[in-house]
DNA sequence: AGTTTATTTGAAATCGGTTTCGAAACGAAT
DNA sequence: ATTCGTTTCGAAACCGATTTCAAATAAACT
């Protein structure tokens, strides 16, 4: 069995086979089908069929500078909310036949700005991007080219495109009155270098004025999740200031499970000693401990949304943009 | 401020600009600028960057027949094995410039269908799946056309690819064994619908065997995640069968979930009343309940071993289809 | 029947690259 | 000065589609 040379079949051996020229198969594909007389048309479709042709993305693309790609870059694609949002971004894409190219960035700005470029040379049509926030030059230039672009879950003030988030100033606030009112005196908020990354900034921000308005001490632990050892010490410190009533707030999932295993390791009771609430709700959180009691985010629903967004801007949607803010859910579990 | 026309970049005018032709600046994008003389090697380099070029990826594609992009079908792309797996292909991708299309399946194999066939117009020069088993024929198609395939996880005997698994028969026996000599009696075992999905089906024939191999009755329970009800109704009979020292053994993560998810409900303890042990590891297992024992497949090696092999077949590699087994890690926690 | 109008159709240009092929330029060899 | 071998370069064809444009055919109207 020498090399089978079996190339693709293109629109020629479809318009050859169907006995009729390539403008009038093209004209097909494109359902002009009243421009074509019914016994080519009926010609046509039986070619396709039996040559099984699909016509290429490539070719069509390069012509009418539409790929029917979208590029989806996001910080970390380990992240369960990373997950969800693909998943809902998908469902909308499926719809309309696009298709996504993922990228990931690991929180690196020179990693999203190659995928960046790349994604560029590959003439996605749209671009849904959880940003770094060091690429906004890059970003301009895909808008300038009218390509959209929705930011989700982080914003970015200085660049007026349409955006994608959670309230996670609100949402925040109320979690904290529930702690609150629970009784919780003390409450440390633990979260990951700010850095300019608007979800971090904005839980921060509405932490502090809670904390603020009630006349209490804020109590900022800020993480930096390569050093092992640093979120013992935090917790340990806290831990140790000998005040009643405590629990964390951790401001996201990742930290919020180095947060747990810490304290299972140091054998802390759960709400007993200490209670804790954080961010990015999971369906395992109801089984651990006590149950951990989180802020959900509809990530699902964002992905969605930003996509549905993506599409409305092709079909040529010239507004303002805009950003929409979807609602987090307080899920309260025993953990406080 | 009206439509700004601003149209890409394209070959030809960084022809003009640095004043050669067009072929001569393609000559230099693939590197044979030792066929240039040096002062049109320095216009060009400076053409490009002033013009911030970057070829198109399209055009270039429709010309070489090379996307540069590879397809990766995940069957369930929330399940964290998928996602795992996902982060490997990419990590090899990113190394040669390769481009990633993810599709989600659901599981079902006409989505799937539609999935390869989108995949297919978009040139995939290579594909990785997590296949359903139903397209054989269009995997065939790709195949012939020689586009590399590699499945992961799920094997297809009657389809001659490369394939990445786990040693699942191997490690499932080993758990058993280790289970038995912890002192377990009576171990069940839990599963979704077989049908014909390799890991599920080597699994669940480890187990028998090993049963058998011991003199004991196997205990199989079906699950189908759609009904609610069903798990609940398996292990409450499991239960209430009147012999000790059981345990269930389920064979993946997501019917773990549910598993733990019911015994935690139902007030049931681990490991007193019932030990459990499961596939897939994830990093919270150690934090539920006195943490679970699991075998922790080794995804991101498989996604790269996967990527690589698509390389070398890209490469030119004509050697007969590899199936390349990788490890996995029995975790002992304390479910046991 | 003759003219006008509407409907079908295919040839050719185009999208942005790559590649073949032959011409021009250059120095070396005769 | 002529010939030959390199090296450097651009014109043109091509990849697989879409689209324009004008020709051919059919339908409609005097």
């Amino acid at each position: 069995m020498k090399e089978k040379k079996q190339t693709k079949v293109t629109i020629n051996e479809v318009a050859t086979y169907a006995g009729v020229s390539k403008s009038t198969v093209s004209r097909y594909i494109n359902g002009r089908t009243n421009e074509i007389s019914p016994e080519k048309v009926k010609k046509i479709k039986k070619a396709i069929e039996e040559l099984h042709y699909r016509p290429s993305q490539l070719a069509q693309g390069l012509k009418v500078r539409k790929s029917k790609v979208i590029g989806f870059i996001v910080a970390d694609i380990t992240n369960p909310f990373s997950v969800a949002t693909l998943r809902g971004v998908e469902e909308i894409c499926d719809e309309y036949g696009y298709s996504i190219m993922v990228c990931n960035t690991d929180n690196r700005p020179e990693k999203e700005r190659e995928m960046l470029l790349k994604l560029h040379a590959h003439y996605i049509e749209g671009l849904i991007i959880n940003t770094t926030g060091q690429n906004n030059d890059i970003l301009q230039d895909f808008k300038q080219n009218g390509v959209p672009i929705v930011l989700v879950d982080r914003k970015l003030p200085e660049l007026k495109v349409d955006t994608v988030t959670t309230n996670n100033r609100d949402i925040t606030a109320r979690l904290l009155h529930q702690m609150y009112e629970k009784g919780y005196e003390h409450i440390a908020f633990f979260t990951e270098p700010v850095d300019g990354i608007s979800p971090r900034e904005e839980r921060k921000e509405a932490y502090e004025q809670s904390v603020r308005s009630r006349h209490k001490q804020s109590i900022i632990a800020e993480i930096h999740l390569k050093q092992k050892e640093q979120i013992r010490e935090e917790i340990l410190r806290f831990l140790q200031a000998n005040h009643q009533r405590k629990a964390i707030l951790a401001a996201n999932g990742l930290l919020m499970l180095k947060l747990i295993s810490e304290l299972v390791d140091l054998g802390v009771k759960i709400p007993e000693e200490i209670g804790i609430a954080g961010f990015d709700d999971t369906e395992w959180y109801k089984l651990i401990g006590p149950g951990i009691t989180t802020v959900a985010q509809p990530s699902h629903e964002m992905g969605k949304a930003a996509m549905q967004k993506i599409m409305t801007r092709l079909e040529g949607d010239k507004s303002a943009p805009q950003t929409i803010q979807l609602d987090g859910e307080i899920i309260m579990r025993k953990s406080l």
